[in-house]
DNA sequence: ATCTTCCCTGACCGATCGGCCAGTTTTCAA
DNA sequence: TTGAAAACTGGCCGATCGGTCAGGGAAGAT
């Protein structure tokens, strides 16, 4: 009773069974109709709380994309080198925490550019992939990416490996990539 | 007159200007509608030849995956070193050579295990995971499935980079990733 | 008890999808 | 020239999609 009960629980168990639905078949392959039966409600409750199919996935990716937002400002404020480091380690944080959503963004890449209720999160996600690099130059920008789409890839696999494996996997291979000695 | 002409002329030019489409705006947003237009012909045509929209992916991707049997088969001659060796080379050039389908591949990864039509293709990708690995390690092998994933993700973008750029920045992330000194 | 606001729904819509089929045009060997 | 095979097509189909809308019902305030 705190605040309306109602609104907010439809609401979280749509973007809950949203999520999970999105994780096992892939964006494309849901429709609203499978959101709806499987939130316990009808498509149109879908759409009376979330004005489209878009707006389900920017709900379901919004709070990783508030998290990367928090990192990216925090890294705004340090040195380059220190803003690598940042980025390197709560960026496997992120990946840990939000694997399960990692492989519906790169899923929705191609057409990413196309849904402005992610616009912001695409943003960040460039300004990450700034500071992961480390620098301007073409070729660490490019690792930077590799690392990105490298990273998303392989949180997928649900199960496949534990968090403690991901995050070692994770670790490695962003260091391996981006602060080679 | 060596060969029917006209039957391998339209195939050719459905699976051109599919490979186009699903580059442009990817797999899922291209109908079978869009390919027959812009190949020139109708719908119907289009499954004439192909049996479904589906046989038209296994078609585009067919170049790229008969070359990856080669060098899967190849790898299969040499030691765990020298094949690791070798699939590094060789994925760097596929990856170039084929860099138009590499993300349309990414886009069907959700979905990859229910189009049978490309099966032989998704085995030997693993294959080539566990040569790149070098090893059966986990850890090996999860840094290998980073680096296709990064190495995929990176080939998108035209335009953005040049074929001798992508090149380098796939040996250099390919090296640090499974060969680190 | 009445009213208003919020939550929710069934029914329906236009569009588009992949796919099918009967039939026409083209090709080419005999 | 003719006949059959190959190449091609318009039109249609059922299914499903995302989305709209008018209205039903529950809940709280007055």
């Amino acid at each position: 009773m705190t605040t309306t009960p109602a609104r907010e629980r439809t609401r979280h168990e749509i973007v809950r069974q949203a999520m999970g639905l999105f994780q096992d078949r892939g964006f494309n392959a849901v429709s609203l109709q499978d959101i709806a039966s499987a939130a316990g409600c009808s498509k149109a409750t879908v759409l009376y709380h979330f004005n489209g199919k878009m707006a389900v996935l920017a709900a379901v990716l919004e709070p990783a994309a508030a998290d990367l937002a928090k990192v990216v400002e925090a890294a705004e404020k340090l040195s380059n080198d220190a803003a690598q480091e940042f980025a390197i380690g709560k960026f496997t944080e992120l990946a840990i925490h939000y694997r399960g959503v990692m492989d519906v963004v790169q899923e929705i890449i191609p057409v990413i550019h196309e849904i402005p209720e992610i616009g912001q999160l695409v943003a960040d996600g460039l300004r990450l992939q700034r500071f992961l690099a480390g620098s301007d130059g073409r070729l660490e920008l490019g690792l930077a990416g590799f690392a990105i789409g490298g990273l998303m890839g392989e949180c997928r696999h649900p199960g496949e490996q534990t968090d403690e494996e991901l995050r070692q996997l994770c670790d490695i291979g962003l260091r391996r990539l981006l602060r080679p000695n």
